[in-house]
RNA sequence: GCUCUCGUAGCUCAGUGGAUUAGAGCGCUUGCUUGCGGAGCAAUAGGUCGCAGGUUCGAGUCCUGCCGGGAGCACCA
């Protein structure tokens, strides 16, 4: 926001050291990290440290020669347009602003972008974001949380910084699961009918099968017929099949439409068997993958291909032994098949659980050495699970799953009941939209607020609890910010800013600075796949929002000040805002 | 055995090689409302940043080793 006046400056660094044949080193700028003022510093450690090692400098310790550089240089600086004061401090160079020109920069560029404040600027690179992989035929689950709501939320961010965005979809629906399901559909349910929360009912069924099948193992040969029925294409089969199938997407839908996640685009399994199985045989005639059958499997022996000592890429198994497609047969055929789709793809982001790291190193890899340019562009996002509190892990043959109808309509019917207590003038409707918000931002911000790479513990109690740095708090702010304006009668911006001439409290100035920081931070979780930065920085503002709140009135100001103070309510209430949208929470009026 | 990952306050977690005094939340103790919504604010207490070396002018942050937790490692997905 303020490039102009640190590139200014930077040029006079240069241009001095230069003069004085000082070795300059690269110049890192940084905001000033302490509250009160505003401004942008950089140290001369690293040219003190140069100097010392050209023998320059009489062997003094190198922060005293940083002081010194810095002081020479704020002596020649001299005063620069819209700074206010330069100091030399512990070998840092201090350039500070005009208060009331930061301020009212700060707050007019958030007000005149509105809800593009935070937006980069278009990049023309094309950046696919696959997320949520749910499998057909089963339940939806907590565990499957995780997945859809980063790989939401990263999707949001990445689009927002800039990128065109591609958000796909990878649904498992063929594999041994789909066929056990068919098979006891069949046996035990034949034309059942799914049930309103559709997901449910095809886990319930699948956790039949399972049950019949632990109790009588001998029904698996039932199921192996069931299997060769479907590689054969039987028509009855696949009708139902794809009958089925349908009735799991329709479920998703059902999720995705709680928790307000959309796709562009959707990849199926089940439509890359053959052309997976294609790649193999190619791989095999050109000698990278080794064809063992009908011993073994058709494998890629990465690491002797690669020449390495150690065993860090493995063997992959490319091809079962019996011929059928494996997971990697299909994600070899799957990137492809995307960078087919879109030819000017930049980069391919799965995000995916973190217990299949290897494979995707693997098949990217095993991609790579067949020339294929594309693999290079494919990353993993990887993330930890979502786990029970003693380290449960949820799975549906434990019986262990929170499934996510029930978790949703926990939160929604605790914010519901918590928000007539805080607030008994809100019903019917509108009290419905307010809980739903409330419930949902509770259940998405402890899972996006956290490394990706860490486990999160799901805690009821924990999840549920609207207090503290948590999205309703966050929520809340806004809401006080919307109540402020309501009462103030004020509706838009009317485009003149008034003036921060009058002597700022510390908690305006901390949240200004926050409201400044908002841009870059989009880029940085864009570029690092990481919505926790985001998710900081939105709770980071509420609480700077809540202490000025607390500590400078606003309506009953003097009248510049109140104006000056309006407009800083507005820009803090559009950058909590868009932060809570690029989360996937929405931002309440009332609660 | 090999590889990856995590280890920061009682608990759950932030922390971009750089600044006095390593920060939040929960919990504990205490104060704040005739006032813009108290789902709030303010204050107190609580730390050998797992251990040991190394690199660097400077390390919670980078490198190596060790300890401890978790995960992955040929026909599961």
């Amino acid at each position: 926001m303020f490039q102009k006046e640190q590139q200014l400056i930077e040029e006079k660094i240069k241009e001095f050291c230069k003069a004085n044949d000082i070795a300059l080193a690269g110049l890192k700028w940084q905001s000033i990290p302490f509250a009160g003022e505003w401004g942008f510093s950089t140290s001369f450690f690293q040219t003190a440290a140069n100097e010392a090692k050209l023998g320059r400098g009489n062997k003094v310790p190198v922060p005293q020669k940083a002081q010194e550089i810095a002081e020479q240089v704020k002596a020649q600086l001299g005063s620069v347009e819209g700074i206010s004061h330069i100091e030399a401090v512990k070998g840092y160079l201090n350039v500070y602003f005009k208060t009331s020109d930061y301020a009212g920069r700060v707050v007019e560029e958030a007000l005149a972008n509105g809800e593009n404040f935070g937006r980069g600027a278009a990049k023309n690179e094309r950046l696919m974001v696959e997320f949520s992989q749910p499998n057909t035929h089963k339940a939806f689950h907590v565990g499957h949380l995780r997945s859809a709501i980063l790989g939401d939320s990263l999707a949001r961010i990445v689009d927002f910084a800039g990128y065109d965005l591609v958000r796909a979809n990878y649904p498992g629906d063929m594999g041994l699961h789909v066929i056990r399901w068919l098979w006891a559909y069949l046996k035990y349910h034949n034309g059942e009918e799914p049930e309103t929360d559709i997901t449910h009912w095809m886990g319930m069924v699948y956790a039949d099968a399972t049950k019949k099948l632990e109790e009588d193992p001998t029904l698996e040969t039932e199921v192996r017929a069931l299997y060769a029925r479907w590689d054969k294409r039987d028509p009855e089969i696949e009708a139902l099949w794809k009958k089925t199938r349908q009735w799991s997407l329709d479920g998703f839908n059902q999720m995705y439409n709680l928790l307000d996640i959309k796709f562009d685009k959707y990849y199926f399994n089940s439509e890359e068997e053959r052309p997976g199985k294609e790649i193999v045989a190619d791989l095999v005639k050109r000698k990278i993958a080794i064809d063992e059958r009908p011993e073994g499997p058709v494998i890629v022996k990465l690491d002797e291909l690669l020449g390495n000592d150690k065993e860090k890429y493995r063997v992959l198994v490319v091809l079962r032994s019996d011929g059928t497609a494996l997971y990697a047969t299909e994600d070899l055929s799957l990137v492809l098949h995307k960078f087919r789709d879109y030819p000017d793809l930049a980069r391919s982001v799965y995000v995916v659980d973190v217990r299949q790291s290897l494979h995707f190193t693997q098949v990217f890899k095993t991609l790579e050495l067949a020339g294929y340019e594309q693999a290079k562009k494919c990353a993993h996002v990887a993330y930890e699970l979502v786990t029970l509190p003693g380290n449960v892990v949820m799975s549906s043959r434990e019986g262990t799953v929170v499934l996510l109808e029930n978790l949703i309509r926990e939160a929604v019917e605790r914010a519901k009941e918590e928000t007539r207590k805080k607030n008994p003038n809100l019903g019917g409707e509108q009290l419905d939209t307010v809980a739903k918000a409330i419930g949902m931002g509770a259940l998405k911000y402890p899972i996006l607020a956290r490394e990706n790479a860490k486990i999160v513990t799901f805690d009821w109690q924990a999840a549920l609890d609207f207090n503290g740095q948590a999205a309703p708090y966050i929520q809340y702010a806004h809401v006080r910010c919307n109540s402020i304006l309501r009462k103030a009668n004020v509706k838009t911006w009317d485009e003149t800013i008034a003036g921060y001439s009058y002597e700022l409290d510390a908690s305006e100035i901390e949240l200004i600075e926050l409201i400044s920081r908002f841009p870059s931070e989009v880029q940085r979780a864009a570029e690092e796949y990481k919505p926790l930065v985001i998710a900081t920085i939105a709770y980071d503002i509420a609480k700077a929002f809540a202490s000025f709140y607390d500590k400078c009135p606003v309506i009953q100001a003097d009248a510049n000040i109140r104006d000056a103070r309006l407009q800083l309510v507005m820009a803090a209430r559009q950058t909590m805002a868009n932060a809570l949208n690029l989360l996937g929470i929405q931002a309440p009026d009332v609660m």
